[in-house]
DNA sequence: CAGGGCGTAGAACTTTCGTTCTATTGAACG
DNA sequence: CGTTCAATAGAACGAAAGTTCTACGCCCTG
């Protein structure tokens, strides 16, 4: 059972290099290639490959739009980005829009394919550089919590309402208690949080939780 | 310029074996095993290695709680898991601890040796199965916030800008337009979403909550 | 080409938020 | 038994947020 592939790539000799490359390994099946992203989106839906290689810098259209709007039709198909941006938010883009695999185009082609055959087993192969810029966001994002930055019980219930938009006079109702009160609670959370507003305290504490 | 290493593994076949096989590969130097993780967080921070490579399951202390302890001490050295554990759990609960490196045990030596390469480089080899956690849980968290159809363009700018907690101010800064027109913009999302300020306006498009 | 939606902008105003300071009570801890 | 901390509360004030009104240029559409 072979492994059928796209590839997206409008520089000709890079496209033909992974073609050729890519032949050489009998478990795989080039359907076709594409030098727009515009071309691929017309055609990717009745190709149906298994998964697509991506660029993602391309004359018009970019890469990670193409997959944004790819998947819609057809959601099952891979994405393995195959590019030579490195910078967070174009990684974090991809990612976002449905890629899963993310190599870089410096790591070679034996890793690709490497890659591809993880990619097609369930797994999101990615350069050990992207890796940890995921690693990093998410200890940003759930990384152990200074001691002295732990919520009391009363503060989480504040927080809580106020997540939900109500007016310090709705919540010190619903917690019977003054408005002064929960000003101070708030300032209190603002304080270990970190942060400056309510906006900023509901993505660092609520939206964390999946 | 060789790369010290030390392992935590309580099993002493794995240990031997990781041990004669590394030696094989003369950019590394094993300079010293453990077969618990008391033993290893009494002598690394000594040691002082480049790179611990890290079971999960030990007699008493578990490899996670190691790593916790270890990195107040020695917070440059990096953690490769290397164990058979592929349960989400024990992945990011490695991972927050300060893991940078997590292979399975599955995924062969070779692989292994060239995931301690890119780790002393910064990068954070991962199986790719453990990537395609990092990636869901990444996507179930910053999915694609899909605009909400009865905004305009601009509209959904803005609110993406006030979703992040930023200050009129700043959104007019960044938008390179006045504050008064993102006072307008503003007031035109609370009227078509029908609410009253900022938190409930990003419950109701962005995160969904009822 | 008139009318409507959009994006822009500013003025004037009220409301809410957030900070700072001070103070009291009760529980926990060594 | 003093100390520390969570929870309570209020006053006073400055900083943002949010409302209302007006206005203009642009583009699209009937």
């Amino acid at each position: 059972m072979s492994i059928s592939l796209a590839i997206v790539e409008d520089l000709p000799e890079v496209r033909e290099g992974l073609t050729q490359f890519i032949a050489l390994n009998p478990e795989f099946i080039i359907l076709d290639t594409f030098e727009t992203a515009e071309q691929a989106l017309g055609e990717l839906p009745s190709l149906n490959p298994d998964i697509v290689i991506m660029d993602i810098s391309l004359p018009g259209m970019s890469g990670i739009e193409c997959i944004r709007r790819v998947r819609k039709k057809i959601p099952k198909v891979q994405f393995m980005m195959f590019t030579v941006y490195e910078n967070d938010e174009k990684v974090f883009d991809a990612l976002k829009a449905g890629a899963t695999g993310y190599m870089l185009k410096s790591t070679g082609l034996m890793q690709l394919v490497e890659g591809l055959k993880e990619l097609y087993n369930g797994g999101s192969p990615m350069s050990a550089n992207i890796a940890r810029k995921l690693v990093n966001l998410f200890k940003t994002e759930h990384g152990d919590v200074e001691p002295d930055a732990a919520l009391t019980n009363r503060e989480n219930e504040v927080l809580q309402l106020l997540a939900k938009g109500l007016l310090y006079k709705e919540i010190a109702d619903q917690l019977k208690i003054s408005v002064g009160t929960v000003r101070q609670h708030i300032h209190k959370i603002y304080e270990k949080l970190h942060v400056q507003n309510r906006t900023e305290a509901i993505n660092k504490s609520i939206r964390k939780v999946p």
